[in-house]
Formats: C-alpha cells, structure tokens, sequence
DNA sequence: TATTGTTATACTCTATAACTATA
DNA sequence: TATAGTTATAGAGTATAACAATA
C-alpha cells in the first residue's frame, strides 16, 4: 500500500474544510473570513495585495471576502498617505473586543476539542504536523 | 497566544485546498473526484449513500461526484439484486489501469513533494499528525 | 412508512477578464 | 508602463427542498 499518505492527506483536506464549514455559523463567519481576522490580529494591519498572497487567492477574490467584514464593521480601510493606490485594512476595536470575548467565553470549537480530545503529547504531535502541512502549501 | 494551533489548522486547510485544486488540472480529477476513487479503490464497492457519509457530504453531493465519474468511464454501477433502490459503484478496469499507469509513471504531484522535501523522520511526524487530525474530522 | 437515489435551485468560494486610479 | 484595487461574469462544490421508486 505504497501512497497512502499522500492520499490520506487528500482525502484529509476535504473532511476537514467540511467539518469547520459546518461550525462556522456559531461565529457567523466563514472560513476565509475567519483566517483573514487571524492574520490581521496577528501580523497587523494590510493591504488587500498582501493578504490575498499570503492567503494564496488572487486579490478579486481577497477583495470579495474583505468586503463582507467591511460591510459587517469588523475590519475597517484606511488610505496609505504615501501611496494613493493602497488602503490599508486593520481589524476595528469591536472585531478586538468580539475576539476576546469569544476566547475568555471558550467558544472557540475547534480550540475547545483539541484540548478536550487530545492529550498533551498528541497535541504536540499535531503541532509538529501542522507546521510540516504548511511546508505543503508553498 | 494562546488559541494559535487551532487557527493555524483553519488557516492551512484553506491553503491546502487550494494548492490541492491547483494541481487537479495534472490528472483532471478535482479533489472529490479524487477522494472518491481513493476511496472505492481501497474499501472497495459501495453504495452512493455509503460514499456520501464516509465523506460527510449529502447524497446528492455525491451524486453529481459520480455523475462526472460515471461520464468519463471511471466508475461504473451495477443494480443490486437484491435491493432494487441501490447501485453498487466500483472503479472500472479502465480507471485500474490508469491509476497504476500513474502510480508506475511516478505523476502524483503530492506523493512527489513529501519523498523529494521531508525526511524520512519528518514523513513519520506527519503521518502522526495526519491520523490526529483525522479525529478531528469526525 | 422508511430508504435510495434524482432533479431543481441557490449560495459560497474562487477564477479570468476588463476596467479605473495612482505611481 | 506598472501597480492597487474594483466590477462583471463563470465554474466548482455543496446545501436544502421536493420528488420517484423500492422496501
């Protein structure tokens, strides 16, 4: 059984997109949205060029997705003073209020089952995986 | 920062996705496609409905996967006999052939990147991961 | 009645192409 | 010319709803 990995990570990547699709109306955002306020909150302000490259979409698409939160209040543009061409996109002091209330009230699922089904060492073992799955996605 | 596992996972099964689909146009499969003949080839037979739960999608989901499958001659489906609603859907000898002819010609863009880019030890780590992330799936 | 599968329809995500405004 | 971003359009993937055929 020669190529089971490759082929379980493909199979894996389905199930999985699925599965957290299925919990996103908890939080009201779907997955995309989700991962741009992740990347804004932890990298800090940007433009839509540079989201949609490090996301891996082409910038219409980041464009789409940047305007729903736009339209929702949780990301807000401001022109670049330098660069008449660029806005720069920040997260808005209520998508920061939101995030911690989210996490102190433990909502988060997918947190919540990690710590929950998984001991210490597997989420290790996962943590080891997930950074090698990254090096896929180059 | 604390939640950062379970955002980097939501974060890279984006990514992941999308760098699976970019490749489909190499074996013009898309990545359901994919998982369905992954699936029939090592579980063998099933029934659309059985498909469908074992990739947590609806039955008619599945069945436009099948259709196209169907259309090219890669699976095909026999009444069974002894239940008249269901169809038995099994991979044909064409689509045998060509996944051997494949695995032989060494094609599998995925299964070439983890043997050319980790080590074996890596490849161990992430097989370990693979299976934890599994669970996550259910 | 319950189950298998199909048809019709709609929504999300992403892409390509064509455009405007600024550099 | 080149880059940042927008608008228009299309296709893949999936869902819900309603139905037909068989059990």
């Amino acid at each position: 059984m020669p190529p089971t990995l490759a082929a379980d990570i493909r199979s894996l990547i389905g199930q999985l997109r699925r599965r957290l699709k299925k919990e996103a109306p908890r939080h009201g955002l779907t997955p995309p949205e989700q991962a741009v306020i992740i990347r804004l909150e932890r990298e800090g302000p940007a433009t839509l060029t540079t989201l949609a490259q490090a996301e891996g979409v082409r910038s219409q698409s980041m464009g789409a997705t940047v305007a729903v939160l736009k339209a929702s209040g949780l990301v807000a543009g401001t022109p670049d003073p330098n660069d008449g061409r660029q806005t720069v996109l920040a997260l808005t002091p209520a998508c920061h209020a939101l995030l911690h209330a989210h996490r102190t009230a433990r909502e988060d699922w997918l947190a919540q089952v990690i710590a929950a089904r998984f001991t210490p060492e597997e989420q290790a073992t996962l943590a080891a995986g997930v950074e090698l799955l990254k090096r896929l996605a180059d």
